[in-house]
DNA sequence: CAAAGGCATACACACGTGTGCAATTGGAGT
DNA sequence: ACTCCAATTGCACACGTGTGTATGCCTTTG
């Protein structure tokens, strides 16, 4: 079934067809409405090889993502990610074209060339990691390309991230209404730009609610262990905080852990607060507050920066996306001295 | 960059280009060779839409997945389940686009109607739910379909599962072997497959090693609440087992908890195992020894299946993929009496 | 030495769609 | 009635690749 069976069924050429197809003010009003449900009786759907061929438009758009990396938004929201961007994108006609990249990153292919040759219009990164050889080339190239929670500088790059200091803003107003003033921060590694984003959103808060010499910082690595061995010490030391306001849900887990080993409850003798809204925290005892990213939203902005980008227009390079806070169990108002 | 070019500057005509890059015994394997070199010099990579559209054939697979289902395999292995897909088929020189399914499924377009207008050859469905009215359509097409955890029958359709039989046996000769006879089921509801695949292998298990009359089943839901309170029950009652399996892992740690609330402790006075080895059950305490589905390899087998249908063989429609068995802290070995 | 046969390459058309330009028609204006 | 213009449609080519068939050349053989 292409235009030219049509054509012949109504009695004019392939051209005729086309245009009316298109939605072209060349043909006239009644033809065009004629074939257009002619069209629709049989059932015609247009030839994309054809037609990308012959427009050079190939209508799609290019994933690359990592799910083996060791990193939490990837292994955690990494489906509904993608769900953000499959459903954005096929809502504007475009197609999405998925591709995995090997753990060893040396010999792969050149992003690049594997855009050219798969004609992605614009490509999204999910689980970059900084050793990657091939980012840089591709960030400082034509192609648009929309990175979430990794640093990348470049003309057509687009960075999307969850509002990190606003989620940490979130998570503090909830224990000052609480009635909490003395709140330790359970931070991540150095090295991570979002633990740093995210004690530095901490101190800001402290300081400007009076609250500087109750600032407190347990320097983790993200990993469950990490928050267990920190609190584990703060446990020895003594004089503990009211509340803890933990970088990342695991480590929450592990403060979590340290604690009733030591015979606290969670949340009558201290008050815990997570980051990120892993499962882990939902099924955990008690339910653990936290800070929920929104990766759906997340995976549609990527998408909306591509095609302003496509249209020619110039979006804001980095896209902050709103957190919103998650009661459960792991929090109690306490009176205020 | 087109074989007109090269075809030029090599002083033939495309023809020759074309058939030398196809490695067509027709050309001289001198001038075939000369061709190659050039064409690798000049980075020329073919027009995939002109050579799609010339010879019908688009090396393209698709996905279909829900994410927003509240299926727990979709939830915690999607991309993983992903990751092995894509890297399957683009090791086999394929492409892989991704539609996502709405929420409310009547008024989407039919899949038969997306798979030809996109011309995939072959489409993978995940976290499908029965109450679809276009899945049986797609089945009974020639299309080959490969769907996971889903039973669905049709000439041409696949259906990819973990071996939970398997995984059963697994799970319950590890307990055997750490000296527990007293085992007890906490099982999922009737209406699921999956929970009476693995009842019934518990069953038949127990059959098997003189133990009928220490079968107790326990039937929940496959939430942490329902395995919550059918434990509080079984408290209860009295007369607990030495150990529980559970059908998967949240009941298991709505087992663990509400044991833990009435002062018994894991895995000391009572061992668990759960099922699916979930991204709660390692952050939980004590870390839930459970058995593992492999989703990458599930993912593999499921593009195996449709190459093996569209080189024209008779692929095996079910394959079960081997589970295996991780160890953790929740099961303790007991003096067999 | 000439004819036959095989091998290598060129020629030409096809795939389905889009589009610039020519051709045709009809109507309006003088 | 003739001209001109606008509206509509047809014609022809292009996009890049693949392939059946024709053509030309060289080798072999009687």
């Amino acid at each position: 079934m292409t235009i030219k069976d049509i054509a012949r069924l109504a009695g004019v050429t392939h051209s005729t067809v086309s245009r009316s197809l298109n939605d072209s003010p060349l043909v006239a009003t009644e033809t065009k409405e004629k074939i257009k449900k002619l069209a629709a009786e049989l059932g015609y759907a247009p030839n994309t090889f054809a037609r990308r061929l012959v427009t050079k438009k190939s209508n799609t758009l290019g994933v690359f993502f990592l799910s083996r990396a060791e990193i939490s938004f990837v292994e955690n929201f990494g489906t509904q990610f993608l769900d953000g961007i499959a459903t954005a994108s096929s809502n504007n006609g475009y197609d999405l074209l998925m591709f995995t990249m090997t753990r060893d990153l040396s010999n792969q292919k050149s992003y690049i060339r594997l855009c050219q040759e798969k004609h992605v219009e614009g490509v999204i990164f999910i689980g970059m990691t900084s050793d990657d050889p091939h980012l840089q080339e591709i960030a400082s190239s034509q192609i648009p390309v929309c990175i979430i929670d990794f640093e990348l500088k470049g003309e057509n790059v687009g960075f999307i991230s969850s509002d990190n200091e606003q989620g940490v803003r979130l998570a503090l107003d909830h224990l000052w209404q609480n009635g909490h003033r003395s709140i330790a921060h359970l931070s991540g590694p150095e090295v991570s730009p979002v633990a740093m984003i995210r004690e530095e959103a901490y101190r800001k808060y402290m300081n400007a609610h009076g609250l500087e010499k109750q600032i407190k910082i347990l320097r983790g690595d993200f990993t469950k262990d990490s928050g267990y061995r920190r609190t584990q010490e703060m446990i020895r030391q003594g004089n503990l905080p009211t509340a803890l306001l933990s970088a990342n849900d695991y480590m929450a887990l592990g403060a979590v852990k340290a604690l009733k080993e030591q015979g606290f409850k969670i949340p009558s003798d201290i008050s815990i607060i997570g980051y990120d809204n892993v499962l882990a925290g939902e099924y955990s005892d008690p339910g653990l507050t936290t800070i929920g990213q929104n990766p759906l939203e997340m995976g549609a902005s990527a998408v909306q920066y591509l095609f302003a980008k496509l249209k020619g227009g110039s979006p804001a390079p980095v896209h902050l996306i709103n957190p919103n806070l998650i009661i459960r169990d792991s929090v109690r108002p306490i009176p205020v001295r």
